[in-house]
RNA sequence: GGGCCCGUAGCCCAGCCAGGAUAGGGCACCGGCCUUCUAAGCCGGGGGUCCGGGGUUCAAAUCCCCGCGGGCCCGCCA
């Protein structure tokens, strides 16, 4: 048991039981007084019309706790200070025992799968698709840490049009999309797959634009939009001219492109052997492509399941057939559909599937007319797939906003298949937009900030940051290692340090600030505390007991070791209400503090060997704690800077 | 047109769910601190109509209503 857990617990239980309150509501009410009042805890209790002598009597029940020194009633609040020594003792000696554990919870037989990432295999992971990443890898964490059997999984969406036009563009080079490769292979993918887009693209305007030769406006307007495709063409050519000849030669030669994507899509949706080999294998590629930057950013998937093998196993077929045996099957605009509309009028529904409570939820159209699913059907599948597995209690799909109805129409068709626990278990993790001031992001045009980009932004900035620094002291692999997760530090850092429903707007001045705020700042804290750890040696440790009650003496320290004392604390309100960011912000509070002491109050200089001993303990327990909570969020700590 | 989310200092953000003490930080700006454990640090300073207006309440940044501004969604795309 922790400490803090412990005199929270205590102090809800005396309050609640003399207030003949919920203890759940009471724990809600227990704040942190604000700095200006010199006390730990505080309970706002001018709400309740309590009687003077429930007053003492609440006030003498707390004070026999051994760990509260002092209880009193002012301006409405019962304000509770700790016996300072007592908790630094138990906190510190814990930590040092636990180490690596401390903050974290015991295992508990449930099963939690993370889903995220999940990007399209038709381009580089870009800004986007990291901050999905940086949140789903930091939720496995957090929930692995307070004890669940977490598992993240990708989802591989190898059906939808987007592939099948990367599809189009790699069977029109053939054997030369594989050999000419002179780039990771996701960028190269992502260029074939840009071109063929807008070559695509420019084929359908120019066509259209023919129809409208007596419609001036409709053609002005087609004029304009096809010279930006072409400019478009024109930036992507540069890149690689021989690719650009051969694709361009190929498409704009075909009768009708449009119709070879719907094939390939069709073939490969129903498992054509020869389709299958060529998707399969281009797939993979841009998967490896993927895999060499989750690992740069330490982000880990256990399972790739490809939505494909959904509909070759019969999993999406066999929801189809239910679909149509259900009462809400229908027809929607002459296509197959669920009337999942009807039971969304259903408030207690609604309530219970979390679907917002005025978001108006249309039919959901399962099949398209030529008999392709579409994806929110596969969906259902995988969703199955996802509980029926690992007998999941819940599962997370990590997916940004702008899917907030098809997400919501997902629990829906579930609820209204049978699946009703599924259906309540599911949780859309919501997160906004990633922003690029000046330019609008287009995985189609080929227009985004790579994450493999970035991240050598980054590396470059911190390299030359070290050079300037230790370029002495450090050997050229030293500076380039720690560079590198310099760089994927700030990045992880700045993608969940923001609220999820915030939008991010990316600038990379503002990840490339080393200062406060920011995973450099916990990097250095740590480091700086390391440093000093490692000029001491175990014989030069003092075998006299530490002495906490100086130790507390002081506000500062005080203030650091009621802080790490709290860490558990954040770990399980993080895991439970599934928030990063009391994680970063903690990490943030708990470093400042460090730094205050570090710049004020001398350790190794210390005389008095009781609070040598003391200190140093302070110190170790603070590099635990950051080491661990800098875990969480996937950040390796580093023990120089 | 309807819906969801966001709006707190020049810029970025915490606090809002569960109303309560003098609204917290970071960047930028101004001024200090390296013969002392790593100055990517520390200390001090200025800077706020908490988008606006109503309402509920002893008490509103926080809850409710009406607006305003921004983003996204409302597809046989994902």
């Amino acid at each position: 048991m922790y400490v803090y857990t412990e005199i929270i617990n205590e102090v809800v239980r005396s309050i609640a039981s003399l207030l003949s309150l919920p203890r759940e509501d009471v724990e809600k009410l227990v704040t942190d007084p604000p700095s200006h009042v010199p006390y730990d805890l505080s309970f706002p209790v001018m709400r309740f019309k309590l009687s003077e002598s429930a007053f003492q009597e609440l006030v003498r029940e707390l004070r026999m706790n051994e760990l509260i020194s002092d209880v009193s009633i002012e301006r409405g609040y019962l304000n509770i200070r700790f016996s300072r020594d007592k908790l630094a003792a138990r906190v510190l000696q814990q930590i040092i025992i636990q180490k690596e554990r401390y903050g974290s919870w015991p295992t508990r037989d449930e099963v939690i799968v993370v889903e995220h990432t999940s990007a399209n295999p038709v381009h580089p992971l870009h800004i986007g698709h990291g901050r999905n990443m940086a949140i789903g890898d930091s939720l496995v964490r957090i929930l692995a840490n307070y004890g669940y059997k977490v598992q993240s999984r990708f989802y591989i969406n190898d059906l939808g049009r987007q592939v099948a036009v990367l599809g189009l563009g790699v069977s029109c080079l053939g054997e030369k999309a594989f050999l000419d490769k002179n780039m990771k292979s996701d960028h190269w993918f992502g260029l074939i797959y840009a071109l063929t887009n807008q070559l695509l693209e420019l084929k359908r305007l120019k066509g259209e634009r023919e129809k409208s030769v007596n419609d001036t406006e409709r053609y002005i307007e087609l004029t304009s939009q096809i010279d930006e495709v072409v400019a478009n063409i024109a930036r992507l050519s540069e890149k690689s001219p021989e690719l650009f000849e051969a694709l361009s030669d190929c498409i704009m030669n075909m009768d009708n492109p449009e119709s070879a994507v719907q094939l390939i899509m069709s073939k490969y949706e129903r498992g054509d052997a020869r389709y299958k080999e060529l998707m399969r294998r281009m797939i993979t590629e841009v998967l490896s492509g993927f895999k060499e930057t989750m690992s740069k950013l330490r982000v880990n998937i256990d399972y790739w399941d490809y939505e494909s093998e959904l509909v070759w196993s019969g999993e999406v077929d066999e929801i189809i057939h239910n679909i149509r045996k259900s009462p809400l099957y229908t027809l929607y605009k002459g296509a197959e559909a669920l009337s999942v509309d009807k039971i969304a009028i259903d408030p207690e529904i609604r309530r219970k599937l979390r679907i917002p409570e005025g978001l108006e939820i249309p039919p959901l159209v399962i099949r398209r007319s030529d008999g392709t699913t579409l994806y929110v059907t596969r969906d259902i599948a995988y969703t199955i797939r996802k509980f029926r597995e690992s007998n999941a209690k819940k599962v997370i799909n990590v997916v940004a906003k702008e899917q907030l109805l098809p997400q919501a129409q997902l629990r829906l068709a579930l609820y209204s298949l049978g699946y009703t626990q599924y259906a309540e278990n599911l949780i859309h993790y919501v997160y906004e937009m990633v922003i690029l001031p000046g330019t609008k992001m287009s995985g189609r045009a080929g227009i985004y900030v790579s994450l493999d980009d970035i991240l050598k932004e980054l590396a470059a900035l911190s390299k030359a940051e070290l050079y300037r620094r230790y370029g002495q002291q450090l050997s050229k692999e030293e500076i380039e290692s720690y560079s590198q997760k310099i760089a994927v530090a700030a990045l992880r850092y700045s993608l969940v340090n923001v609220e999820p429903d915030k939008q991010l707007v990316f600038k990379e001045e503002d990840v490339l600030n080393f200062e406060r705020n920011s995973a450099p700042y916990l990097l250095y804290s740590y480091a700086r505390a390391y440093n000093v750890l490692k000029k001491i040696r175990e014989e030069e440790l003092p075998r006299e007991q530490a002495n906490y009650a100086k130790l507390v003496e002081d506000e500062i320290r005080y203030r650091l070791v009621k802080l790490l004392a709290k860490y558990p604390l954040v770990t399980k309100k993080a895991a439970e209400e599934l928030r990063i960011e009391y994680l970063t912000s903690y990490l943030w509070r708990v470093s400042q503090e460090f730094n205050q002491w570090y710049d004020r109050d001398p350790i190794l200089k210390e005389t008095d060997k009781e609070l040598f001993k003391a200190k140093i303990e302070l110190l170790i327990a603070f590099t635990y704690v950051m080491k661990n909570a800098l875990q969480l969020l996937g950040i390796e700590p580093l023990e120089r800077l």
